[in-house]
DNA sequence: ACAAAAGTGTTCGCGCTACACCCATGC
DNA sequence: GCATGGGTGTAGCGCGAACACTTTTGT
């Protein structure tokens, strides 16, 4: 209980940064390739250590907006505490992860050794990063379907078809377009913009622009069983 | 990025221990009062600082055996990480969170200074394991309707109207028994032990008693829409 | 006119809630 | 017998999946 012989460890955030990339329709993780020793030429996430007057939160938010120069971070939340004795090399440490999400068509300057890569074909990652990376992708898939976390990797406006796109690249399997219009519509979490988006090259009808009304998370279906009465 | 002049920081764990306690039917907290300055006489929770060869997780499991003998704690999960930079005084310090889940009947033996409270009237808490304790409170919550959590809740054995009981302390309304029965068993977490308990000092049918077929931590209902074909 | 793409409506079924009814035991 | 509590059955319905049908555009 004496703080005199208590050691201390080096803090750390690494955010796992994930989008939905309009090229590849694929979901893609943020990575940036190290130059030097230890793990010289492997893949890393974003992030650093934790500055004395701020929290880890904080600390995360700003590490992404100084280095990858990523300020529209639509979402940021802790998955998890890192801090396996051995998970890197030197003083101790220990790692707060997060998941970031970003919309898609975001597309913000990297710098040179900073990239996206497909995140079911990870390149040789860093110390135990890939770890980290993979639960961020379990818990994106699984907040998706009674969160509104989808709010965060779509653009502003969207059509129907684009964001039914985004569900299927997050989830692994096909999502209906019209019913996802209904849940989403029943969750009162999409507003028509009353705008069109010009019509494919083959022609087809025009398909109508829609916005997200809440861009702050928020869990829409708390319940899968014993929902309060009323 | 040198790791020369990187601030180290202490890191600790905090256990929000939680049980429905059979007498007053309520779900109740474990709380130590601390004895000497900072927060002199304010309640605190369980928890330490992490030693050089173990994770969180582990320290936190070390912990609570060794402080409280608290060695049948059926499940523990990282909450999330609280590190408000004036949190505590002193050396930096940096706490990860987590929920720790007691079966009823359980009665370990505790130390002088500790003993449980009622989770929604808290004594006052030290530093900021209210907000930690709050945390815990809606996790537990939010997870017992589409996870199988409750088995960390209940003894061994136990009828349905004490299991019950349970879900009505942690959710704060009536749950059916009758359907909880039928939810439970529908997703197979629920095995008759063919013997029966005896009845009440009034009569009364003799009730049935019940075990958990799973005793890990699982999410039984994934999904609230999007579910995968087939 | 025809193809292409979007949007609407309908059917179906599952799973949860609510509640009535039947069963077993003590007094 | 009656009170007490446990267990079973059933009706209703909200929600989501699947899919056919209609509408609007370009060629």
């Amino acid at each position: 209980m004496t703080e005199s012989n208590t050691t201390l460890v080096r803090v750390e955030v690494l955010a796992v940064v994930l989008a939905v990339r309009p090229i590849t329709r694929q979901v893609e993780i943020l990575l940036w390739q190290r130059g030097r020793d230890p793990e010289s030429g492997r893949w890393a996430l974003p992030g650093g250590t934790l500055l004395p007057a701020e929290t880890v939160d904080e600390s995360m938010a700003r590490q992404l907006a100084q280095k990858v120069d990523l300020t529209r971070v639509a979402h940021l939340e802790q998955i998890g505490v890192f801090s396996a004795p051995d998970r890197s090399p030197g003083v101790r440490s220990v790692a707060t992860g997060f998941l970031g999400l970003v919309p898609a068509h975001e597309d913000p300057d990297l710098p040179a050794d900073t990239g996206w890569h497909p995140l079911d074909r990870l390149p040789p990652m860093a110390f135990d990063h890939a770890e980290i990376a993979q639960r961020a992708r379990h818990r994106l898939r699984g907040k998706l379907s009674y969160t509104n976390i989808g709010f965060a990797l779509a653009p502003r406006e969207f059509t129907l078809n684009a964001l039914s796109r985004i569900y299927r690249a997050v989830l692994g399997h096909e999502v209906d377009a019209t019913n996802l219009q209904r849940i989403l519509t029943r969750r009162g979490m999409l507003a028509p913009t009353g705008t069109r988006a010009a019509p494919g090259p083959a022609g087809g009808r025009p398909a109508a622009l829609y916005r997200f009304t809440v861009t702050e998370y928020r869990v829409t279906d708390p319940f899968a069983a014993f929902r309060p009465p009323e």
